[in-house]
DNA sequence: CGACGGGACGC
DNA sequence: CGACGGGACGC
């Protein structure tokens, strides 16, 4: 099932295609590839709409649930990097040991939501100069052209990377709200007219300004225009506030002016498990940070081996079913907020897991949220318990 | 009914 | 007219 807004993964080495049983032969003649393309290598990854606040630990954690990482980098803002650490730049490679670690980390991994990003995981092209600024801007689409349609109308034109059409602004909030409900595939959005087309190569772009550029398509009454997008490094967007480099969590706690720092609007987490009245409901007792409870909370949290575990908030999952993997708690925690890290407790004689696990989480409120939404619900045909970890244990 | 890890700063 | 949810090749 593909998600609202994420493209079907075009096949990454054009002369494979899905039925060629899943190669865990290492005999892929990649040298005698036609067609003078660049190797593609069978284990770097780029790792597309990452949320902002992830760290470059965080996707390595959650990378690593899969198989043994390399290496794994995010790429930041190098201007922003001279006062603090560079403000990511929503996409990352990682490069596995092995060939069938990449694959499965684009099977699991692909279009998993966290916080309010669908990520998109899929094999990283050799780097180029040719594959730069291929990115175009298309306006004047007939209201009823679909991304399909789009795509159908440049494909000739060379391989695409992604494609998308843009929406009217109430329905991009309906489908955001529908998409982290999980159900939220295939929503229909008021077309704005305009959209993005990325092309695997330059010259391809070029092509298809020269090829469809003021053309008329078919079934349509006005001329389109296809042009290079904008690139976002020379754009004018708004400098965020300061306070957003300082302190982006306290502004969102305290409930203050709310500025996003790309400027556009602000992402309610909604829980992607109960009525948006609880969730609020959720959210206002999270922001309640001096209460009584929340006190006793932090007090006990700050014992060794409790919830508050150096920089983040360490959540307790009972009732896992045996076989669950670690992805389970990402899918399950994400939507809510930064998730550092998610174990999952296994026997060590049947590496089945315990009935338990971990999550951390950055920040209380989201944890809060997290808890609040999460505990009750109904997994698979188990009842989970969630609540922030304690320092029970077998040896006390 | 069942229920809170693990690796490890490092002097 | 229009610029994304989301700065796609190592910032």
């Amino acid at each position: 099932m593909m998600t609202n807004g994420m493209d079907t993964l075009p096949q990454q080495n054009g002369s494979i295609h899905t039925n060629s049983t899943s190669s865990s032969s290492n005999s892929h003649n990649s040298s005698s590839q036609a067609g003078g393309n660049q190797e593609e290598s069978k284990t770097n990854l780029i790792v597309n709409y990452l949320p902002q606040t992830m760290t470059q630990e965080e996707i390595r954690s959650l990378f690593s649930s899969i198989g043994d990482v390399e290496s794994c980098k995010l790429i930041r803002d190098k201007v922003t990097e001279v006062l603090f650490v560079g403000q990511s730049l929503g996409y990352g490679f990682v490069n596995y040991h092995r060939p069938e670690d990449a694959e499965k980390a684009i099977n699991t991994l692909n279009g998993l939501r966290l916080q309010n990003k669908t990520i998109k995981v899929s094999f990283a092209r050799p780097s180029s100069e040719a594959i730069k600024g291929a990115n175009l801007y298309v306006s004047g689409l007939p209201k009823n052209m679909a991304q399909q349609d789009l795509e159908n109308l440049f494909s000739p034109y060379g391989r695409i990377i992604t494609s998308r059409i843009l929406c009217d602004n109430i329905t991009v909030l309906f489908s955001v709200r529908q998409f982290v409900g999980g159900a939220g595939d295939n929503i229909p959005c008021l077309s704005k007219g305009v959209g993005f087309i990325r092309f695997d190569q330059r010259i391809e772009a070029e092509r298809a300004i020269q090829e469809l550029n003021g053309t008329i398509p078919k079934g349509s009454t006005e001329p389109i225009t296809v042009k290079f997008a904008n690139n976002p490094s020379n754009n004018n967007k708004a400098i965020p506030p300061l306070a957003a480099y300082l302190a982006p969590q306290a502004a969102r706690r305290f409930g203050g002016p709310i500025h996003h720092p790309t400027g556009r609007f602000r992402y309610i987490p909604l829980s992607p498990l109960s009525s948006t009245g609880k969730t609020m409901l959720a959210i206002n007792k999270g922001l309640q940070r001096y209460s009584p409870l929340a006190g006793d909370i932090l007090a006990n949290s700050m014992m060794p081996g409790n919830a508050m575990n150096g920089s983040g908030w360490c959540i307790f999952v009972y009732n896992l079913a045996p076989e669950t993997e670690e992805n389970v708690l990402w899918q399950l925690f994400g939507p809510f907020g930064a998730v550092q890290s998610v174990k999952v407790i296994r026997d060590l004689q049947t590496n089945k897991c315990k009935g338990f696990g971990f999550v951390t989480m950055t920040n209380y409120d989201e944890a809060v949220v997290a808890i609040q939404s999460l505990n009750g619900y109904t997994l698979g045909n188990r009842v989970l318990q969630v609540s922030f970890k304690t320092n029970k244990s077998k040896a006390s």
